[in-house]
DNA sequence: TTGTAGGCGTTATCAT
DNA sequence: ATGATAACGCCTACAA
């Protein structure tokens, strides 16, 4: 069976496609009768419809947003931080009727992301290391392009948090405490897989800027409570997971002397955090302290962390994309810091 | 600044479109230095790229693939069962460089879900009731289709579980366990807002497929062992959350005689169950059991519960919707019975 | 109310 | 290696 255009049903019937096409687009230019037989028609020889492509180029829009995210699909529907950003995106799509096109990002680099092919009115990019090919081939398509948490891209609306102030307000809670022996425990520095320690130099070298600026406000917060900041243990993981966080725990609380205090840039992380701890039955906070990210999986450990409004970014960026602004504008959303109880002051 | 296109470059060359378009399609066609002289053009001219719908509209290929959810995008985003079947799709996706397209399910009404502009090679339906309008479209696509869960289709791949033989099996776990006093709480038989008591018409009439295919095993198995069912209280949930359990709960446990055990067919409402326990004083097993189904948030709370292969029904669905099979499929994937702490015989 | 015809931007085929 | 031309399927002035 050859395929089925409006010209094939217009020949049965002896009209002319211009009509057929407002049997299914303007139903109100056409008289009810001639509609009918119209439709009629088309669904005995299997017509399926306009066909999307088709009026996608005559019509000059999509219907559709895409949203490039860093990290595998699978990690990301797994993750708290960018579920609660969907959730606000997805909404705003949904409100306004539009699909949301999700692209992977083949990590092994193999073939070039679809982005070339994407039948998208605008799209978001979020969290996206430095100098990601990716980011130059969504900007290259020229449509409305909003970046989340990273990277800054002038000229273009970014929607994030004030980062640095966020990790300082993070790493302040906890000297004013009075901890003086802290430790870093940090995901998503590089992209390249590595585990380990990290020295200074690795650690401003974060080719994730959002992290760049988290860690300089750890930094900054410990640097101005004395804190000498070469000798504060750093340790980089490259999967955001409990497990992961375990293993940051027991190489941290392994140092002599032992932190008093940890800071990590995910909630999931912490957790693992909290099981070191436990496996080496440290109490938590008397023994030690340990703050959070975002939130996400926080509340039920009482854990000590950075709220950031995930959802309302999302929602903000879905606006952003439907009716771009005149003005690309950077907007720093609110943080808090929401203290429970997994911080303490040190033993004396 | 006037749209660039194809044309537009070869003007300004004096060369073809079809010049300019292997630039950029097929390089291995063009002498070196002509291609890069047309890409030095074109990126001064500030070209786009070949425009995606045009290419989706000649190549015949979108490069993506529709997903149709029940639910809002907010809930799916938040739902367990839901994530990990996104997680498996998404895997298959990214493996095979297509992209996912999300598409909003109106739930006002007000217009019809945009699945006839949703560019894509293919869908995917999850979950959705009987009749709901926007099936009819994707079947009108007359594109590859799969649908998950609900409901089955003739004529195309089906993926799920053995709906009957997986309530049976919960509910036979309690009644081998001695139960027979036995209440339920379920939520998703309609699509129309109610909570509260459902009668077995009501019951029998859910407009969810899976779900009645669940529940038609709990009342086999209940009555397999001497079970009256009608005297068996059902309570019906609107929204998936373990606020609704709580409610369920209370309505359950307030019964005279007080159930001994509450079959529910989801983890979360679950959890809600052992909130309204908790309220009452009861203790779990030893008062009330209580089994959950998906084996979603089941296993920090010891809840017992039914396993479904979630990402498995995900991978699958991706597998078949990138190469469709001759024969459509219905495909039941295995379930499984997890036996934690939250059931146990009735108190003598 | 219905028909005509041009063009949306690209790629494939067949020349040269 | 490059050019001319014809689809791909549809929408929309405009004309009738």
């Amino acid at each position: 069976m050859a395929r089925v255009t409006l010209q094939t049903i217009a020949d049965r019937l002896g009209v002319s496609r211009a009509t057929v096409s407002y049997a299914f687009s303007r139903p109100d230019q056409l008289s009810d009768d001639l509609r009918r037989r119209i439709l009629q028609v088309a669904d005995e020889l299997g017509y399926a419809g306009p066909n999307a492509a088709a009026r996608s180029l005559r019509l000059g829009r999509a219907g559709a947003v895409g949203l490039l995210f860093s990290e595998t699909l699978a990690y990301a529907f797994a993750d708290p931080y960018a579920l609660g950003f969907f959730q606000g995106l997805a909404t705003a799509a949904e409100e306004a009727g539009v699909g949301l096109l999700i692209l992977p990002l083949p990590r092994g680099e193999k073939r070039p992301p679809p982005v070339r092919d994407a039948v998208v009115d605008a799209f978001c990019v979020v969290s996206l290391p430095d100098g990601h090919p990716a980011l130059a081939e969504v900007l290259a398509r020229r449509l409305p392009t909003v970046v989340v948490d990273e990277p800054y891209v002038p000229g273009h609306p970014f929607l994030g948090i004030d980062e640095p102030a966020a990790g300082a307000q993070a790493a302040r809670h906890l000297v004013e405490l009075g901890h003086r022996r802290v430790g870093v425990a940090m995901v998503g520095l590089h992209d390249d897989g590595r585990t380990g320690w990290a020295d200074p130099g690795r650690q401003r070298g974060a080719v994730f800027e959002a992290m760049r600026g988290r860690r300089s406000g750890y930094e900054a917060a410990c640097v101005s409570a004395g804190v000498d900041w070469a000798s504060v243990p750093f340790y980089e993981l490259s999967r955001n997971s409990r497990a992961a966080g375990r293993e940051a725990g027991h190489a941290l609380l392994g140092r002599t002397p032992r932190p008093t205090a940890i800071l990590t840039n995910t909630d999931v992380l912490a957790l693992g955090i909290l099981d070191a701890a436990a496996d080496l039955g440290l109490d938590v906070p008397l023994d030690l302290s340990v703050v959070g990210f975002s939130d996400s999986a926080a509340e039920e450990a009482g854990l000590t962390t950075i709220r950031q409004a995930k959802q309302e970014i999302g929602a903000a960026a879905g606006r952003l994309l439907l009716e771009p602004p005149d003005e690309p504008e950077r907007l720093l959303f609110p943080h808090e810091l929401i203290v429970r109880a997994s911080t303490a002051p040190p033993r004396p």
